[in-house]
RNA sequence: GCGGAAGUAGCUCAGUUGGUAGAGCAUCAGCCUUCCAAGCUGAGGGUCGCGAGUUCGAGCCUCGUCUUCCGCUCCA
């Protein structure tokens, strides 16, 4: 089977299992939107915790805070995303190549200017030692014409970017005669503006109504109640702000199931830090966050770092921690050095002080930041994929049909245990329903009496649950219980009272933790 | 957004030259009682993605539209 194939059926089988469904699915779904199910909302919440515990709960120096999705239009300005995110893009219908509208006349300017050095190269090889520069470049009718034209576009250029006049960038583009590099055409579609953000407007009344955007991420809600947490909190440098919640970005393409979606929930910390101090610390939570991943046993070998080479206007140290989808190595995480570019500009825009007063320096300064953010819906992605197997089932040494089995984290798995009767009858099923009245305090369990014992357990390892707890006759004389695990298929018997301490210790989330 | 392919029950699919929709699995109820699916009986479930058009008649033909997948493209 190709990976391919395997997304496939994962894709399927995630929705025949309550793991996720198409959002508004009825109405033919909502492209790019999904819902999480019974067992994925219980999936998610249970990786969110696991990110909370450690990054929180288990750190003196790093809180947690809730900010809301709206935030001031001037938050978007400050953040850079408001100019960075408007891109005015064109298509050529040839080709259907697609470009940004500035870059296409930018290289077309480039053009001219290499003209102009080429004539003016000659110049100097013509006239050797005597060639004045100046004077050519004034009297050279060649490199008077094509300076002309590089003033003229570069002019409507800016003025067309500036009043956002799409159709005046592609008048332009057409009077440049710029042809598409794939193809050689110059049949371009309209230019059009893209902006990620979503747009929504505030007040009810629609006159008054400003327009405000859904956060493209949840950082900046970290950011400007950076004063609040560290007077109120008595925060000391270096301390972390944490924060898990939805964002939203208009992709052009969002593809791949959940990996790219246009709502998506991300959990991010930010670490303020002492200016000088950011690679330091860099380099640390690039490490832990590398073995928080790596802790849920999925693989060491399916996670590597990726360094960015190009960096964001924000950063000045970048990396990846990418997880190999059946679609190949993905990020799954980022860890930024965002130097002071966001206090600063939050600074500026808001004309309020935002520095810390650092007491072992006796100096003011506004803090550096290193950013790890992860995507919630990647995690649940990057187990699916992982857990997802078909395997063969083998019945006294014979091959014996097969098995569609999740092998998911047995700390992340939605429902930790299944409580069995083997048969419908001779009480079984009320002692069964005893022993889960007593675990189902403790854990999220399931009980299930209809049909073979067999097909309970192919139910069970289909939603991916770690162990089934099964009532036989012997049950009730000894008062012991068969425990079956998932991944092995095999049993082993235990006494009642036992249970819940063997659960715990392999299912909690404490299990985990306790390894990082 | 462009190109290609697809959309029939929860899932996998069949459905002849256009003649009022089927199977297997799954689900539910009952019987049977057995530690790794597929024993028996019965039941529920579909305006064939949606909307127009052609036709006496459309799951099938035409157009539009939505969604998904693949390839481009884009990606903080």
């Amino acid at each position: 089977m190709t990976q391919e194939e395997l997304f496939k059926k994962l894709i399927a089988h995630s929705k025949e299992y309550g793991y996720i469904f198409p959002s508004s699915e009825i109405y033919d779904g909502l492209s790019a939107v999904y819902d999480y199910g019974q067992y994925g909302s219980e999936l998610k919440n249970n990786i969110k915790r696991y990110w909370w515990e450690a990054m929180v709960r288990l750190h003196e120096n790093i809180v947690g805070i809730d900010a809301a999705i709206f935030m001031h239009p001037r938050t978007w300005e400050a953040s850079g995303h408001v100019g960075a995110f408007n891109d005015p893009l064109i298509d050529n219908k040839d080709s259907k190549k697609r470009y940004r509208a500035d870059v296409l006349l930018e290289e077309h300017i480039a053009k001219l200017e290499d003209k102009i050095n080429r004539e003016i190269e000659k110049g100097r090889k013509k006239f050797g030692d005597g060639f004045d520069e100046t004077q050519f470049r004034a009297t050279n009718p060649n490199v008077l014409r094509n300076a002309e034209k590089v003033e003229e576009v570069h002019t409507r250029m800016v003025n067309a970017l500036t009043n956002n006049d799409l159709e005046a960038l592609r008048q332009l583009i057409l009077d440049c005669e710029i042809v598409c590099p794939v193809s050689g055409t110059r049949s371009w579609t309209e230019v059009r503006q893209f902006n990620l953000m979503f747009e929504t407007k505030m007040g009810s009344v629609s006159e008054d109504a400003g327009t405000i955007y859904l956060r493209p991420e949840t950082a900046q809600g970290i950011f400007v109640n950076f004063l609040n947490v560290q007077k109120t909190g008595r925060m000391k440098i270096p301390f972390g702000i944490a924060q898990i919640g939805k964002a939203f970005r208009n992709e052009i393409v969002a593809r791949q199931f959940i990996f790219r979606m246009r709502e998506f929930e991300q959990m991010e910390m930010q670490f303020f830090i002492r200016p000088g101090e950011e690679m330091k610390w860099y380099e640390r939570w690039k490490a832990a966050r590398m073995k928080w991943h790596q802790n849920l046993g999925m693989g060491a070998e399916n996670y590597r770092y990726h360094n960015h080479d190009k960096l964001a206007h924000y950063a000045n140290a970048a990396c990846d921690i990418e997880f190999q989808f059946p679609f190949g190595f993905k990020e799954l995480e980022g860890i930024h050095s965002r130097t002071d570019f966001d206090l600063s500009n939050h600074q500026k825009f808001s004309g309020k002080k935002i520095q810390y007063f650092d007491p072992e320096t006796n100096e003011s300064y506004v803090p550096y930041v290193v950013e790890t953010s992860v995507g919630v819906d990647r995690l649940v992605l990057s187990v699916l994929t992982n857990a997802y197997c078909e395997e063969k089932v083998q019945k006294d040494g014979e091959e014996a049909g097969e098995r569609v089995v999740l092998r998911i984290p047995p700390a992340l798995a939605p429902v930790k245990l299944a409580v069995l009767p083997l048969v419908k009858k001779d009480g079984l099923p009320e002692k069964a329903r005893g022993i889960l009245s007593m675990l189902k305090l403790d854990f999220s369990c399931q009980y299930d009496e209809k049909d073979s014992i067999g097909k309970r357990y192919r139910r069970q390892d289909a939603i991916g649950t770690p162990f089934c707890v099964t009532v036989d006759h012997q049950t009730l004389q000894d008062n012991t219980v068969t425990i079956r695990h998932r991944d092995s298929m095999e049993q082993e018997r235990v006494s009642i009272e036992k249970l819940s301490g063997i659960m715990d210790a392999q299912v909690s989330l404490r299990s985990l933790l306790a390894k990082l």
